[in-house]
DNA sequence: ATGGTAGTCGCACTA
C-alpha cells in the first residue's frame, strides 16, 4: 500500500522554530507538512534549512509579522494557488496538488481567530471571522465534479465545534472559537461539501480531543484546558483512505514550544 | 471577575 504521511501545525513563527520543524519532519518521517502562522515574508522563508532536512518542495504564502501559510514537501507540488478571502491581502490560504497521486489536492487554511468580544456588531475581528467562514462555504461551489475530487483540507480553523473539543462546553459558550454562531457556520461548511472530520473518525466525539493549549496557563498538561482548533478534513472521494491520525502533543512540551500541537495523519493513495 | 504568555515589530498589535 502506497501512502503519504501528512502533518499540519500552527508553528507560531517558522523562523523562531525552524529546528522544531526539522525535528518533527525527520523524527516523524513526514512527507508533506502544512504550516500556519509562519509570520514570515516569502523572501525570508528558511528554505535552506528545509532543504538540509531533505525537503526540496516549498510552497509559501507569507507576509511580515502576521498570518502566513506554507506547504513543505518531499514530493513535488503542482498547481500552487492562493485564494483571497474577504477582499483582504491576508496570507491565510494556499493549496497544491501532490505530484504522482492522480490529482490529490491539499488546502491549507489559517482562519481568523476573531478577537475576544463575541459580538460582530462591535468586534470587527469577529465579523471578519464570520465572513471568512461564509466565504469558505461559497468558495467550493464553483468546483466541478465534487464527488471525484480527492481533497484534503487542513489547518488552524480557530473553531472547536464539538462539546468534547473544549475543556468546558458550558464555560466556553461565549468564548470565541466555541460560540454557537461560528460552530453553526462550521457545521454548515462541513455539510455543504460533505467533508469528513478525519480526527473524529479516530477519536470518538464522546472523548476529549485538543490541539491547542494556551500559553497563559503555567502547567498546560496538568490543567489541560485545551481546545481542538486544528482540523483535518477530506472529501468523500477519500473516505476510508486515512489510515492513522495522531495529535503529537509531545511537541507542546518541547523547549519554547508553539501553543499548538501538530496533527499527523496517513493517507492511502494506492 | 481578572489576568495570565508569546511573537513580531518597534514601544502596539495579534493571538
Amino acid at each position: 500500500m502506497a501512502s503519504i504521511k501528512f502533518a499540519t501545525w500552527n508553528i507560531n513563527s517558522v523562523r523562531l522554530r525552524i529546528e522544531q520543524v526539522g525535528k518533527l519532519l525527520q523524527e516523524q518521517n513526514i512527507d508533506v507538512l502544512c504550516l500556519q502562522e509562519t509570520k514570515c515574508p516569502n523572501d525570508a522563508f528558511p528554505e535552506k534549512a528545509l532543504h538540509k532536512f531533505g525537503y526540496e518542495h516549498i510552497a509559501k504564502h507569507g507576509q511580515k509579522g502576521y498570518h502566513g501559510v506554507a506547504i513543505i514537501s518531499r514530493i513535488p507540488l503542482e498547481d500552487v494557488k492562493m485564494r483571497v478571502f474577504c477582499e483582504k491581502d491576508d496570507t491565510r490560504h494556499i493549496s497544491a496538488t501532490i505530484a504522482g497521486t492522480d490529482g490529490l489536492r491539499i488546502h491549507n487554511f489559517y482562519v481568523p481567530a476573531g478577537g475576544d468580544e463575541p459580538n460582530p456588531e462591535i468586534n470587527e475581528k469577529f465579523a471578519h471571522k464570520l465572513q471568512f467562514l461564509e466565504e469558505m462555504i461559497s468558495w467550493y461551489k464553483g468546483h466541478k465534479d465534487k464527488k471525484n475530487n480527492k481533497l484534503i483540507l487542513v489547518g488552524d480553523l480557530n473553531i472547536a465545534p464539538l462539546e468534547e473539543d473544549v475543556w468546558s462546553h458550558k464555560k466556553l459558550l461565549k468564548v470565541i472559537s466555541h460560540t454557537p454562531v461560528e460552530v453553526d457556520l462550521f457545521e454548515k461548511f462541513m455539510s455543504s461539501h460533505s467533508w469528513i472530520d478525519v480526527m473524529r473518525e479516530f477519536v470518538p466525539s464522546t472523548e476529549k480531543l485538543y490541539t491547542w493549549w494556551s500559553y497563559r496557563s503555567k502547567d498546560w498538561r496538568v490543567s489541560n484546558k485545551g481546545r481542538r482548533l486544528d482540523h483535518v478534513l477530506t472529501s468523500p472521494a477519500l473516505a476510508g483512505k486515512t489510515t492513522s491520525m495522531t495529535v503529537y502533543s509531545d511537541a507542546r512540551s518541547w523547549e519554547r514550544p508553539s501553543d499548538h500541537a501538530p496533527v499527523i495523519f496517513d493517507v492511502d493513495i494506492s
